[in-house]
DNA sequence: CGACAAACGGAGTGATCAGTCCGTATAGTC
DNA sequence: GACTATACGGACTGATCACTCCGTTTGTCG
């Protein structure tokens, strides 16, 4: 289904620094940021950046695959940890802290698959199934209630996310946010 | 600070099918959409959207605070609840719930309010002190975790809404979604 | 009812921005 | 080192949108 003929040298160079400039962009001024923006601190021209992503759009999906793409990689990882809730915890919390330096992964995954429709295509499906495993391993464990499904902890992690955005100020803030939702997460009394 | 002068009869009618019409257009098609689509949908002119609300933000604001100000309401007269907890419980649920339609909820706290700089000022600050009522009378009552703030309950109204936000078409979902929350709020283990 | 101020509708305007195009430059190859 | 395909920069374009302006309408008050 893919074809990809080996870029330039020049050309997967700019292609790199245009997806990190975009995704720093957008996580300041957010998805409105204007595409010269983007090409202005990716210090390429705008032909360029559409070259590469023919449509802001692209750009944006581009974007949040890659974030996505960290954070299944992170989870697979913890796939076979040997305390199964306190492996869903770190990484929730990992995952909620990372974000809030760089805040647009709320929409990476409120974008990439939540809904049924694309949840079965792609990245985010394999983020899908490795918090899958993560999470069948917790309720096993009994650290998490049972009754939760993926899509679930997929919401709140995004609300997690959301909800600590305005807090990157206050660190101890944000621990005991996060802490109510582990906390919840856990079998109830 | 304020010299309202009596709006004509028209007028009034005018701005308030326009503040509904911004409200329902926001909700549906995000705050990008335009300010021509918002006058169609109220039935009016272009210039009178205008006229009452000189700038986009402006009425994106009084949107927002119209928003607020019900929440800050409904907050107020659960003051006197008997029943503290089940009160902030029930405020809690309801407001996930309401927001659940007209999505913009979560905008509108992050927008107006936690930031303790403009905290201090207006509706933000009368939501902020409903809610600081509700919760302490809810810690009080020992069904609360003492060591949480408003800004902290705040947040996590925030991060409900936008956790739920997808699941508009699971109510079932969305419902245990807000429990993990609620039972994380209560005293830990 | 008549007169005046207040408000209305909607055509018009300038700015912004996604996306295109092409002459120039550079990487890869022999 | 020369040749070619690939990629680059940035001027350009068409569309969209926030906001303005003014001739017309409508509420209000004596």
């Amino acid at each position: 289904m893919v074809d990809e003929k080996p870029l330039r040298a020049d050309a997967r160079r700019n292609r790199a620094r245009v997806l990190d400039a975009a995704s720093a962009v957008f996580a300041e001024h957010g998805t409105a940021a204007s595409t010269e923006q983007i090409a202005r601190a990716a210090g390429v021209g705008p032909g360029t950046v559409f070259r590469h992503f023919p449509t802001k759009e692209d750009l944006l999906t581009a974007v949040y695959l890659d974030r996505l793409e960290h954070l299944a990689a992170q989870a697979g990882e913890l796939a076979t940890a040997p305390e199964p809730t306190a492996a869903l915890r770190g990484f929730f919390r990992g995952a909620v802290e990372g974000s809030a330096a760089k805040n647009a992964l709320a929409q990476a995954l409120a974008g990439a698959g939540i809904s049924p429709a694309d949840a079965a295509s792609g990245i985010g499906a394999r983020l899908r199934a490795a918090l899958g495993v993560l999470l069948e391993r917790a309720q096993r464990d009994g650290g998490v209630r049972p009754e939760l499904t993926v899509t679930d902890l997929m919401s709140l992690l995004i609300g997690a996310s959301r909800a600590t955005e305005p807090l990157a100020a206050d660190p101890a803030a944000r621990d005991r946010v996060v802490t109510v939702i582990l906390d919840g997460l856990s079998a109830s009394r």
